[in-house]
DNA sequence: TGGATTGTGTAGATCGGTCTACGTTTTCCA
DNA sequence: TGGAAAACGTAGACCGATCTACACAATCCA
């Protein structure tokens, strides 16, 4: 028999408070706090008591009131673009980490632009989160060293160093040249190369950065100083195609290009299908990322791959260390990985 | 000049609180909270001076207290899998349109079956969110109604009835029957349909439960009860290969399959693809989704869309208009469209 | 055996907001 | 011009936990 205080039929049930299972159990609101949170001074007896009042009551802490004293329990996973498949890949390692740490994962996405951003990041600090990890955010390293000195903070796909937060990232600079010299050692001499450029500013230590100055070394290194051929343009399907249209109507076109990203190689596999330039007969296209669409048997895509599970993992356990309270700096860098599939083979005529 | 007072070097900075800012105004904690929330009884001088005061003191304040009393203004989109890139597509309607009634959206991720799905559930509900989205939930729908009953909730991706909460799904019937009718039209007979059969037990007014229901439906008003073949398997890639395998080694195979999803259609024409099957000339194969990767010019498959950003868009709008107060349950569906692709054609010998 | 130590439990301040109840001005209008 | 109504502001309870300080009992030990 339920009181109808509002009149209408489907009140929403009011839950147990702490209050009420320490009136159950006929004791102090302090000490079922005490067995909430495993802390030292309570019997045996006593424990079992009010374990079995929250039973019976069907108990559940409000994480909000906890948070407001001590810890949420909570981390933050800022994302840029839930689109790109790499991420969910990320946030997987990220969460099987946490987990195992006690923590809850919530994933914010804030695909507008850095206000946006900043708002997404502030939202969660304004939740208490206990730390957060921010994926491949825009802004300067001094937006980002600001935002560490209020919460905990691991960022995830920028290169460090940093002050007041850990890094962790795939060596871009091996990944481009795995790249370079898998194209190389075909017989490719000119390879070009596609940077992102977006609506924010390039930032050092941003991957995009990372993997052109790789790329140059790599041409350097190989005696290609003469070849090097960096286009400007986006890391998406639609920048990727229209870097294919500049390729073609060159005079001495490229041979080769290393796209930066799956997403942007895929727009170039595009623009070739359209154009009838034949992969990889006529040109060959190397990815970055390696996601599941360049795994696909009819697209077979040549790419990196960064193992997102173990970066997801190692980014959610230096968060949970910094939490624990270290505070030097971390940066770490995971070796890529070069995945040969169709799009790439010795250029035409050789 | 700050005190050490942990004796580290990085101590977090303190936020300031309404008090901070009432005292700096020279005004009381109520009165700001009055500003904070645009409430009545505010001079425009008075206004002006604790604005003033806020963005002198940086002030931000803290959704855990507000959330104390009044609301979070936080909404929780629950997921079963971000790595289906359906998911980021209604993640962006939702998003939308919940900033739009100035909500934040968090995005709690849950792949570890029905266990897990509650314990996410439940840390969203902890964390007194306002309201919650529950993208293709496990569950019997008991389960969801008890969930609904305790905090306003939107189903999306289940079909209707309910009693608590709102349903927002693609007509899958109409879905099923798009597919089958295009197929028909081009000559097959022969249509099998892979059915989704996961960890969890299958329940009514799950899409896969529906799109069967939808097959079988228009299979028999093509006069086709005698061709009806529903293989069960997985929706995923390894599923939709294996079922790839059983149809080939059929003693008199389909020509055609409505694979349920896009995951499994990839999967089927990744085993077709290494069983030396062409498609379309040997075999049609039909998607449900269409995910990105339905869209690239070497996959080319033939998809139903469900025009996911709409669907997001409108569970977000039906769950603000439950947050403020409708108590009766509203089932949508939206038409889906078929988008023909290149992997339909005429069956062998037509 | 009596003071110190250890174990067990409670009271109540605190976190940072919201919101009701009420006091004080100011404005309005018959 | 005087009383009602409207406008403005404040005090303080409250939300549901955590956590410090302390009271009391039991145990220890010289």
């Amino acid at each position: 028999m339920r009181t109808l205080d509002g009149g209408t039929m489907s009140e929403h049930v009011k839950r147990a408070t702490i209050s009420d299972v320490a009136q159950h159990a006929g004791v102090s609101k302090a000490a079922v706090s005490k067995v909430l949170r495993g802390a030292y001074g309570v019997s045996g007896t006593m424990k079992a008591r009010v374990e079995a009042s929250m039973a019976t009551l069907g108990y559940r802490p409000s994480a909000l009131a906890r948070g407001m004293r001590g810890s949420s329990f909570t981390l933050g996973v800022f994302v840029v673009d839930l689109h790109n498949t790499f991420m969910s890949v990320l946030i997987e390692g990220i969460r099987t980490e946490a987990e195992l740490n006690g923590y809850q994962v919530f994933i914010g996405e804030a695909s507008r632009g850095l206000a946006q951003q900043r708002q997404m990041i502030e939202a969660m600090v304004d939740r208490k989160m206990d730390g957060i990890v921010l994926i491949a955010p825009f802004g300067t390293a001094d937006d980002l060293e600001e935002i560490a000195r209020g919460t905990p903070t691991v960022v995830l796909g920028r290169h460090g160093p940093s002050h007041s937060y850990d890094t962790v990232a795939s060596d871009d600079i091996a990944g481009s040249a795995l790249i370079v010299d898998h194209l190389v050692s075909l017989g490719h001499r000119r390879i070009a190369h596609l940077m992102q450029v977006g609506r924010e500013k390039n930032e050092s230590g941003m991957p995009q950065v990372v993997r052109a100055k790789g790329y140059v070394d790599a041409m350097v290194r190989n005696g290609l100083e003469q070849e090097i051929d960096v286009l400007e343009g986006r890391w998406s399907q639609e920048g990727g195609r229209s870097a294919a249209g500049l390729m073609v109507q060159r005079k001495n076109p490229p041979t080769a290009v290393h796209a930066g990203a799956d997403m942007a190689a895929l727009g170039v596999l595009a623009g070739f299908h359209e154009a009838g330039v034949r992969v990889p007969e006529d040109f060959s296209v190397v990815g970055y990322d390696n996601v599941f669409a360049a795994s696909l048997p009819q697209v077979g895509l040549t790419s990196v791959d960064q193992s997102g599970i173990e970066m997801g993992a190692l980014a959610a356990k230096l968060l949970v260390e910094r939490i624990q309270g270290r505070q030097e700096a971390v940066s770490t860098v995971v070796a890529p990985r070069l995945v040969v599939r169709r799009t790439t083979a010795p250029p035409p005529g050789v």
